[in-house]
DNA sequence: TGCTATAGTTAGCAAGGCTAATTAAAACGC
DNA sequence: GCGTTTTAATTAGCCTTGCTAACTATAGCA
């Protein structure tokens, strides 16, 4: 498997996990009937508030052209709207409707519970394990 | 925010937490200029040697389509052949080149030594935190 | 032998990524 | 104040990657 030290072999574990944990979330997700970067985009919207359309696109590390393609897509279903911004007449401001709020509300849920179920499986000694390398990955990797 | 428990609380951080890790990790993929799911096949073939169509298809949970399509692709730039199994003329046997595993190793590297470089920034006890919470997820989310 | 099941491909659709080019408005420089 | 440059967003058009449905060919079985 080529020479790896401590470091890589971790990283590598780390990699497959991440990846693991994802696809397996990602059938959850499936079920609000949203396509995945639309709902990424939304919760965005939800989380964050009203936005423009390229800082909701640097926010979810695309291009502009693909979130106005995404931004399309959820206005159509009503789950976002566009309004003008009064200070620049060049931007638009975007924004979760209700119904946006709610799906995404009802999705987060389902999936926070799943993986909450599969986490309730360990020890309250591994959960915190868990808590402390979140925090240890996000300062590793942040920057 | 929604009322949440700790249990949940936790799912929905560590859910953050693999979406920015591999967020990073899938800049470094690009530079091997191997579009992201055929980079993902090639590398269960070069760790895991020879497989049928079907068998790559269930490993990289996508349909039998749509993975000899990327079978296609991957053959016609050489990174790996299609072979006839003898014992059964309707399966084909996949299986990378010395191209395709050479190539998939530069890429693995550069991404291993990417994350271990972050890696690299904690104390030994935050990366002992880290590979034990690979471990306890792994085991949460199996089965 | 003939039915059924399995392996793979082909065709065609949808989603989501990109760059290049366009339009409109804002900001700047003199 | 006016022309130029920059910025925000969209449109057009390409590629990749997912899917289902339909087809071909072979294997397996009764």
């Amino acid at each position: 498997m080529g020479k790896m030290n401590k470091a890589e072999e971790l990283a590598d574990r780390l990699h497959s996990t991440a990846i693991n944990l994802l696809r397996q979330v990602r059938v959850q997700d499936a079920a609000t009937g949203i396509a995945p970067a639309r709902l990424s985009a939304l919760s965005v919207l939800v989380f964050g508030g009203h936005i423009s359309l390229n800082g909701l696109a640097r926010a979810e590390q695309v291009r502009p052209p693909t979130m106005s393609r995404i931004v399309d897509a959820l206005e159509a279903e009503a789950l976002v709207r566009r309004r003008a911004n009064e200070q620049d007449r060049r931007a638009v401001v975007i924004e979760a409707t209700e119904k946006g709020a709610a799906i995404l509300w009802l999705g987060r849920k389902r999936r926070v519970k799943f993986l909450a179920k599969h986490l309730s499986r360990l020890s309250d000694a591994e959960r915190k394990q868990i808590a402390n390398a979140v925090q240890a990955i996000q300062k590793a990797m942040m920057k």
